[in-house]
Order: C-alpha cells, then sequence, then structure tokens
DNA sequence: ATTTCTGCAAACGTTTTGCATGCCA
DNA sequence: TGGCATGCAAAACGTTTGCAGAAAT
C-alpha cells in the first residue's frame, strides 16, 4: 500500500485531499506496517507536513479513514489505542508492560478463541481489542503497584 | 465473603478501618459476584456509609484492597474498569457494545489462549484484561461510527 | 460557490496527585 | 501520639466537540 493508493481510495469516496491529509496518508504509507498511537502519527505527520497540524484534525482524519476501511484501531493496555493499515489480516498480542504488540494471524487467534466464545454466546472483536499479557522480557519483572493503568 | 471476613482480612494487614472502608467492604460483600465500575461502587458506598466519600478515598481504597489481594480490577471496553472480589476463580468476556460481561472459568480461557501466547512468547493477562467481543444480541445490531471509544 | 476541513479552545470521563487536616490504633 | 487515611482541589491523559474561518472541488 502505497501513498497513491490511499490518497486514490481517499477521492474515490469523493473526500478532499487536504495537506493534512496527504501527509497522514504519507506517514501510513512510509511504514505500511507500524501500529501507531494518535499522538506518533500525529508527530510524524507534522514532520511530513513541515508545519503543525492539530490533534483533533489527526483524530478526524482517522476517523474517515476507518470509515473508507483503510484504516483500523485497536485499542491497547494503557488505555490507548494505536492505527495500522487494514490491509494485512491480523490480530494483537501486547504487552501491558513495555508495549510490545506482537502480530498474530487472523485464523490462528480466531481458532483460539471462537469457539469459546460461541459457547458463551459471543463473538469475539480481535480486530479491536488486542489480547493482552507479558512478553517473556517483562515476565520476569517485579511485581508492580496494583490498579494503575498499566497491570 | 462476608464483610467480617474482607474487614478481618485488612486488620491482619494491619490496615486502618475506617468508616469509608467499612462501607466499601460492605458494599462488596453485600453482592460478591458484582462486577462493578469505581463510580458505581462510590456510589453505593455514600449510600451505605450515609455520608459523601470522596471518590479518591474510593481509587485509594481499591488499590490498597487488591494490594491485599481481597479484590481484583479488569479493564473493560469503554476505557474503563470494573472490580470484583478476587475470591471465584474467573475470568472475563465482555460486550463491547452493551457492556454485558460473562464470566467464563479461568482454565478455560487459559486452555484456548496459553498455547497461543506461549508460540509467541507471551503469557497471557486475562484476569486483568476482559476479552472482548459482542454478545449475540447486540451482534445483530447494525455497524456503528468508527473509532470512538465503543467499538 | 458550496461544501468539506481545519484550527482553536474548551470540555469530556476516568484516574491520579499534593497537601493539609483528621482520625484510627 | 504517630502515622495512616481522608477530603479537597487541581492536574493528567487520551479523546471529543462547537464554532468560525479557510480551503478544496
Amino acid at each position: 500500500m502505497d501513498v497513491d493508493a490511499l490518497v486514490d481510495a481517499l477521492r474515490a469516496e469523493g473526500l478532499r485531499l487536504t495537506p493534512a491529509r496527504r501527509a497522514i496518508c504519507q506517514v501510513l504509507a512510509d511504514d505500511p506496517r507500524a501500529h501507531l498511537t494518535p499522538g506518533d502519527l500525529h508527530e510524524r505527520a507534522e514532520v511530513e507536513a513541515g508545519r503543525p497540524i492539530d490533534l483533533s484534525t489527526v483524530y478526524r482524519t482517522l476517523d474517515t479513514l476507518q470509515e473508507v476501511g483503510l484504516v483500523h484501531h485497536v485499542h491497547v493496555p494503557d488505555g490507548g489505542s494505536v492505527v495500522h493499515l487494514a490491509d494485512a489480516d491480523h490480530h494483537h498480542l501486547t504487552c501491558d508492560r513495555c508495549g510490545r504488540t506482537v502480530d498474530v494471524p487472523a485464523e490462528e487467534i480466531a481458532a483460539a478463541l471462537g469457539p469459546l466464545a460461541e459457547r458463551h454466546g459471543f463473538s469475539v472483536d480481535t480486530v479491536h481489542f488486542a489480547v493482552v499479557g507479558r512478553c517473556h522480557d517483562c515476565a520476569r519483572l517485579p511485581p508492580e503497584e496494583p490498579y494503575r493503568s498499566g497491570s
């Protein structure tokens, strides 16, 4: 997925191409496998654009890109979120300590959780919600304070 | 688990028994299977105490109860959290649409996710993080706006 | 020209903090 | 009495909103 594909998709939806949107698309295209927080994306987009972009514009643009289906967001442990291009069919396993995220093939996670959820009358949403745990590095660290966002 | 058990456990740790703590313990004991947000707990504790309790006191008391291991918290889809008594060994499956939460036996969820996580160098934390999905009732509702907390 | 986007600033909800006072043991 | 716990008020964090003006088509 390169910039043009993103930009063309935007235009195909009748949306306008503004400098802010172009910069955001550029950042996403430059690092297509990245999982960025809106804040990260904002920083990089400002560099890309060479001028300030309001954070609310980033959020609104992300809304738009998701409506069009080009981007997905995932809620991560600290209460925040990350976005990534929608092209790769993967889900996420995130360390709640260091934030490390590994991509897991969609089928793998569906196979593990689908039947369990079915049994309880649910269908799991592994697109928007990561499975949370501890990576091996963090697993051997000492226990931490309770109840804070990070646990 | 009744109030006395909670209160005794507090004292056994050398902690002080204050009206606020007593009310909070009472609320938890009154509804031992409840999954309450800190806000819910706060409201109920004020009723129980018959006087105002500061919300920050509720948070600090929850911190304390968790340090002692009497209470667990779980992060839920809307960015908030719920707390419940630590006695039942269960994890959670939560609907991100209506908030409905079903308890899942710990072994069942561990069996489903443990091997997957291992394969990727993780150990899952299903105590503090719910598996998120859609309950069957909500699953047939129309799609909703993207990127908002509730998706 | 018209409709969509943007920046700004303010507000949101949940949670955390500093500080001075108060109360339990 | 001594130290833990509380209330209060303010701040933190990520996110959302209303509004008026700017810009893309």
